[in-house]
DNA sequence: CAACTGGTGTAATCGGCGCTTACATTCACA
DNA sequence: TGTGAATGTAAGCGCCGATTACACCAGTTG
């Protein structure tokens, strides 16, 4: 929407001869060999440069230096790109979760806990657009995202394990645990999201601090819940 | 964006010949006369129709039954229009809180702040595209929006005070009073904005259960800062 | 009453976009 | 070696936001 992208075109360096010449390192091969990749790669580096609404499907093919119409070969619309850009996303997104999980404290599942939600909030914090498209549906189908839908999922079922693990091991004061979790994910995300849509400005909020006002309403949730000694 | 709008164009009836006949009732006066606010509620609606981004300036001109580039007299750009139509929800938002707070109990400063929360969720579930709409900066430019910020910085100082009102009354569990406001924003706003992003499918939750559920989480994160009997 | 002036709408146009179709080129495999 | 499938290009459709030149109308002023 609203473009906003100029792209300086240019481009006009040299119409090689098809012909590939005898020795030549094939300066412009009729098939680009990886385009789908490239187009994702692009449009994630257009998301980080001017948020989801900033990625076209033509200027993705201008920088993979290819014709307006070759994306369509491989993603049947706009949408269907953003889903496949939203399945990177989340790829990374999921390897940070398993990677600060690997590091958590294995007899602690409140400790566990909190780094999960930690991890979540750092991720979100340091790369906002890309957090931005997989979170919303707008920007591509979670449901049809089978990749996306089991990551997600198995996310969920490890807050839902270790909120269990906690509870039995008596760190929590009673409630409904799917109530927890459901809280928890709200607040983690809405704070997420209040950074990417702009919010901490009008709460006096600046970048560096906000990182660690992260951890603190984090550790106030988790006072919230967890039971008083 | 990808505008989905079809729009059954028609229109044709009968173009009239601009002079007004002695007697007829102006068919089509070549002034519209309230334009602006025609538009903005013509945006408000293709807002609760297809979401803030079914929005264009073309359609909102359509429905106004006047020429495309007729409401750029009245908006320098879609994001003005935008912005317009934000500062129209807004309103009716803000009209909303301050009915509820009027109807909620005077001696507890903390029950006052959940029916705060309270009324905020409720609202933001009920018109979750007008919620859309003032709730991320890429739709208007808060900043600039004069209405808006004021009556978001008069919530977040409501809120505010009634919070401090809250630990003098010694309702609460010591904190620090400011992270307990960003954390219940972010609780809220994170729960309103997983109903609009459409996560609560991924989580079990119908349409009539999350509702509910809004007001156990608030309840939950109320419990988790309140002092214990 | 007539003429001017400023506000408001129309018509035409521009470039960008998503997407489709027809055609060109190349690769992989029989 | 030939041939079909895969993958690129070229051209074009209709939509969009936005701009410009022009038409119309209301109210003021002489």
């Amino acid at each position: 929407m609203r473009r906003s992208v100029k792209s300086s075109a240019g481009k006009s360096a040299v119409v090689r001869p098809r012909r590939r010449a005898a020795r030549a390192p094939a300066p412009k091969p009729y098939h680009h060999g990886d385009l789908r990749r490239v187009l994702v790669e692009a449009a994630l580096q257009l998301v980080g440069e001017g948020g989801a609404d900033a990625v076209s499907v033509r200027e993705a093919a201008r920088r993979a230096g290819v014709s307006p119409g070759a994306p369509f070969r491989h993603f049947p619309s706009r949408d269907a790109l953003m889903q496949a850009v939203a399945e990177e996303a989340q790829r990374r997104f999921r390897a940070e979760i398993e990677a600060a999980l690997a590091g958590a404290p294995a007899g602690d599942p409140l400790g566990r806990f909190r780094c999960l939600g930690l991890a979540y909030l750092r991720w979100a914090m340091r790369n906002p657009t890309h957090f931005e498209v997989i979170s919303s549906r707008r920007l591509f189908d979670h449901d049809r995202a089978a990749a996306i839908s089991s990551d997600n999922a198995e996310l969920i079922a490890l807050t839902e394990q270790t909120l269990a693990e906690a509870f039995v091991a008596g760190q929590l004061r009673p409630a409904d645990l799917k109530q927890i979790q459901i809280a928890g994910r709200a607040l983690v995300y809405g704070f997420a999201r209040m950074n990417i849509d702009g919010h901490f400005p009008r709460w006096g909020l600046a970048a560096p601090e906000a990182e660690q006002t992260a951890e603190a309403i984090l550790d106030l949730f988790i006072e919230g819940i967890a039971k008083r000694r």
